[in-house]
DNA sequence: CTGCTTGCAAATCTTTTGCATTGAA
DNA sequence: TTCAATGCAAAAGATTTGCAAGCAG
């Protein structure tokens, strides 16, 4: 069992919830690729898990933290979240649709978080995009 | 007639597309609203377009660079882009789900260009949204 | 006129729900 | 054993498409 599994687990017992194969099967799914959509996580899990359940369980996930949802152009994809992961942000380019994640930036981070407290807002989390085109796809 | 309906004119006529009423009525529908979904901007346009002619001008305006989509939250809205009205980013209050527009702040513009170029990426756009907690739902 | 646009209706895709059954603790 | 979690199937909701009719240019 890998090691990000055993944080699964740790963060299901600590509310009390069952840890099942659906559920670890849609988290390793999410462990193994890039961000991606509703279809192409219920894809990857195809014949062994069931859509509902796909749908069930991440909703979940992001009620414990554990999936954010991302909006990346059009449709929405998924991805593992900061517990699970370093938080970053993304680089969406047009034309080939690649999405590349950016190494957190301290600098930008408390940027932001200024920004927000001279709204007087209380900022728990953000999520930027960055879109335009990728190295390779500047010919 | 409005003077920013009438830069919506402009932008169609330009391409040699059609300055029909269903195209009005939905920039206007954008216009005189916040962010919304596009269930919102098909109720607003009830009984007056037609659902599938609301799509459809969505994508052309999306095209077009008229209106965006932007993350907000779980699903995506939609709002007038930064050629009809000036580029800013969101704050989102997870208690209200109110959706308050930042002003501009050439400090961070000026730094997300950097990072972009960094990567190596040619950057044409970007989004940010801060969630938390707005002022008044901090009791 | 002429071809771009629209409305309508049906198809398709995505997401949610009820309920009987299964399985983790 | 017990209750949460799952699978299945059907419902509900969102988006797309084909085609005939309408309207802007």
């Amino acid at each position: 069992m890998s090691e990000t599994v055993a944080a699964l687990q740790h963060a299901l017992q600590q509310e009390r919830l069952s840890v099942t194969n659906p559920r670890r099967v849609v988290f390793q799914a999410l462990q193994d690729a890039e961000p991606q959509t509703m279809p192409q996580l219920i894809a990857r899990c195809r014949g062994v898990i069931n859509r509902a359940s796909i749908y069930r369980t991440v909703v979940l996930f992001e009620r414990l933290g554990i999936v954010q949802r991302l909006q990346i152009g059009w449709k929405y994809k998924l991805e593992l979240s900061n517990a699970f992961q370093h938080h970053h942000h993304h680089l969406t380019c047009l034309q080939c649709g690649g999405v590349t994640p950016l190494p957190e930036d301290a600098l930008l981070e408390k940027q932001l978080d200024r920004l927000a407290r001279r709204h007087d807002f209380a900022a728990q989390d953000h999520q930027l995009e960055i879109r335009g085109r990728c190295a390779s796809c500047q010919t």
